[in-house]
DNA sequence: TATGAATGAGTGTTCATTCAT
DNA sequence: TATGAATGAACACTCATTCAT
């Protein structure tokens, strides 16, 4: 007797998380073209063919893991859209979100690190509206603060928050994130209390 | 007439400037496994072969053009170092001198930007002590403005400089760097202006 | 209410038919090597393993596909064998059965046409004395019709026959396979009424 | 020092030619796909690396040999497309040339045979007009001889000739080839001397 | 100094076949 | 009887590197 439909959905459930789980963390550390695919098998104990039996190929493999990444980033991110508290705080909550993330699931981060600089198109294609909004939601926020050019704000903490990432994940156990997300947060509370 | 033995060394000397060029860009380009050594010969007007006559091997292809970056970084931020000028005037001058070295040299920052990920370990072993003098300096400057936390201070400006990096290698033609970089000037003005 | 050993047997021979049909399509129209057993398996709606449950491995699929197809042949030319009939007139039902066979089983001939090239061996082995004794009758049809070399003449028959029918598999819209039988065919029935 | 040019010409000329003598060889006997690149490399004592310096992929290798065929071939029957004589002589001499180009390069006719089935597509777009041109050639001469049908006709021989190739190439030593194609130009001369 | 033919280990990918269920 | 996960050997192809000239 075969396995019933819902042992095999299992079974697929399992091994696809697995490799993905491997590929994050070999393509994070290595790099898309360092990485092969004997290598994503050798450490997932499993034979080379058996990831064909997953993933289309070792790109649509990539693909599912940056999209692993984005829909985790989605689900922790969401509750400050909606938020209804003043923007200084939703920035800080943004902060301190991220640098949760960051030290919690620094493999992802890492991996999304070193991958969205090579694969900058999928990116854009697949998750560019996102981004927008991001974008978007910041810029208001700034706005609210009453900075003389809240646009140009938004884009300087998007690039804060790229550059804070990209140090701690070179030296997670060096860069002292805390003190720096906090003095990031705190500039906007200074802007609040003293807007010029 | 054969040619002198000082001929002989600008000939090489040029040929391995010209080899170095183009590594340079093609792995800004397309990154350094997808350059391939034939690739670069080809553009390069040389055999193959020749280029493994001036590097031992590919790996040290792609350190002696690291080695090139930041002998030319070096030389670019050399005068900053023994200014007199005021803490705020010299952030304003590195940074412009930044912002103007990426406009001028985007082929350099685009190859350093894709490249330092992969290389970290060169890159550390090899100019880490560099690094260090830069944020010593910094550090110290941040004193000068009497910030509270001038060290978490001078980290800070290094992570919002990467942040601008990237962003504006990523996108060249859309990134207001100008503006960001202004406002990021203006921030150090102010803290001069207005103490806390 | 468990089935009988007799249901059992009749459902084994009805997946075993549906198998090779799809084999003999598939074979016929992508080749051997393009043809994977998944790709059968999938186009005969089950599963992978249980092609193997009834054929002992790709080849075997194959050659049972070829005696289905020398069977079939078999049959249809029978009648042929012991008939009465003056030669010419046997010939010219021989050419119009092949005429008929080929139009009716396109997709069998078209296997065959393909495949016998390469399981020539096989085929030898297997259909060697049945193609002998072909050629037997053809030589004494021969005789009958006074050809002066009726073993070569039987042997030129064969190959026309076989040239016909590549290229009527090849185009069989475009070529006149109507036409060209019939001239073929008339030309022993000029040979009765005319000998030389 | 280097090669001169002219050396490194040579070296790849010869070392083409080697290949595509053992391709000719491997694909004609085992089929395209049944014939691995690397044993063509094996069989011709070089590096499987050293194939794909010489041709583009194993597509482009097969092209490139059945190119050779054709060149050859329209060589050897060239003489015959301006000839004067009788439609019968001309007919006669095909066929005498083709018996005595399917003896001394059996190799090429088997490859032929094997794989102009496969590769239908490149043969019409490289080859479509040559063997237009020769069908168009043929009908003529039948039509010179008074054929009824002249185009069927020509289609028939084209099959024979087909049929006869076939044949010949399964069993050289046991095919009476001198004898068919006597037997098949014989029949040309007939239809002059007796036409109906 | 300079060339490019040559190698061989490695890459992504496919597929016949096995086997636990 | 029937399933499809799993394997492993093969495949086409690439490329850093070597070396005779």
């Amino acid at each position: 007797m075969p396995r019933t439909a819902e042992q095999f959905a299992n079974i697929r459930q399992e091994r696809k998380e697995e490799i993905l789980q491997v590929a994050l963390r070999l393509f994070g550390e290595k790099g898309y073209e360092a990485t092969s695919i004997d290598m994503i098998a050798k450490t997932a104990n499993i034979s080379k063919g058996l990831v064909y039996n997953y993933f289309e190929n070792k790109q649509k493999l990539l693909e599912t893991v940056l999209d692993m990444f984005f829909e985790k980033l989605g689900d922790t991110f969401k509750a400050l859209y909606d938020s209804a508290e003043p923007a200084e705080v939703i920035i800080r909550q943004m902060l301190y979100t991220l640098r949760d993330s960051m030290k919690a699931d620094i493999e992802f981060w890492q991996f999304y690190t070193r991958l969205s600089f090579q694969f900058t198109e999928y990116l854009k294609r697949q998750y560019g509206a996102e981004m927008g909004r991001w974008m978007h939601k910041v810029t208001a926020m700034m706005e609210e603060l009453r900075f003389a050019n809240p646009q140009i704000e938004a884009i300087k903490l998007g690039s804060i928050i790229d550059g804070i990432c990209i140090n701690y994940i070179l030296a997670p156990k060096f860069y002292p994130i805390d003190e720096v997300i906090e003095n990031v947060a705190d500039g906007f509370e200074t802007q609040r209390a003293d807007p010029r």
